[in-house]
DNA sequence: GCCTTTCCATACGGTAGCGTATGGTAACGG
DNA sequence: CCGTTACCATACGCTACCGTATGGAAAGGC
């Protein structure tokens, strides 16, 4: 009741019936992106996808390129904020860690890690996509040397450990047989354990 | 002189001109993989790059998945016979995983990695990719634990030690900053020092 | 109730690449 | 010297996609 009236008084957007708005198209790409790669996210495809012509695409966007920005952009942002939740709480820094190798290595992130691993690999020829990864790991390396240093270890020796922590996360999402859990978790011990 | 007399009785293959043979597709589809990855290796530009026109490949392949096929097959082969020919000696073996860890997070061997990478990246959905990257990992594995295990660690253990190195080995190549020699040294020691 | 804005469909021209078909040419076998 | 084979050029049709141009409809503003 009165829904339309108060549309200006409240911050509401005019929202009509079905239309979309440039973040429909972004989250479409990161679908394309997780599922099939870079060259899978492209505007025809994804436009068909949400059941429109290429004719929203290029309102939304300028162009193709816009779109990839856009996902770069929106993929630093949510990364950043979340290694930030991740260590804001005053947990036990062990504990974080391993929270941390749970949330990358274990089952169910590998939507999350295919983008990751997609926008890393584009990042040497991409200058956005490497400005992306550059910020996401300045935060990433600096938050969890913090939480080395919660462990004791000296500024040096903390940024070492950081490097050392998100090279294993990342690499072991390389290697084959990366479903062997047991293999994981010993290695993960192996490196936490004397942490 | 009597050269054409002999190309019987020797080995040779006719060798004429100019004219290419399937590896130099293999080999070029190499140089575009580690430049600009596998959207790049196609037929017509590495027909051109090659002198040629897609007339000539399209005699040596069948097609353009014919050549993806060969050089994943090219690239296990070479891989599995370098980790062979790395560990054969029988050097130290902690010596030997210094080397190792050299020759892939070092300088000059961007090329190298850059074709690593994006096979790997490939192998989420190519199972061909897929494959050349398990032959790849198995042996590696198995070399690597066999170091840590002439380092004195048991079994398991050194099987979990092999994993952690070449996580540490491909995860520094994705990590930003990996221009930073003194921290992945770092890193480096961190992890074999105790080893 | 008209006008404007917003969002989208349709239609178009253009490019790049795949795979095929066919013909040509140089070398070699005999 | 002739035929065959190996290798390649040329030309073609086809598909997928990019980006533009233009018209149209639906909703709000006033």
């Amino acid at each position: 009741m009165a829904a339309t009236a108060e549309k200006r008084k409240a911050g509401r957007p005019p929202a009509r019936r079905d239309r979309l708005d440039a973040t429909a198209f972004v989250e479409a790409g990161f679908e394309a992106l997780a599922r099939d790669g870079i060259e899978a996210v492209r505007v025809e495809p994804l436009a068909a996808a949400l059941g429109v012509t290429k004719g929203s695409f290029y309102w939304h966007f300028a162009d193709r390129d816009a779109l990839l920005a856009a996902l770069f952009d929106r993929w630093a942002k949510g990364r950043v904020a979340a290694i930030r939740a991740e260590t804001d709480n005053g947990a036990d820094p062990r504990a974080t860690l391993y929270r941390l190798i749970e949330l990358y290595a274990r089952g169910p992130n590998t939507r999350g890690l295919a983008i990751e691993l997609a926008i890393r690999g584009l990042a040497r020829g991409d200058a956005r996509a490497a400005a992306a990864v550059n910020a996401v790991d300045g935060e990433r390396l600096a938050r969890v040397a913090a939480l080395f240093g919660g462990l004791g270890h000296k500024a040096a020796d903390a940024e070492a450990c950081a490097f050392l922590f998100y090279a294993f996360v990342f690499g072991q999402s390389l290697i084959a047989r990366r479903s062997d859990v047991a293999l994981r978790t010993a290695a993960a011990d192996l490196f936490l354990r004397r942490a």
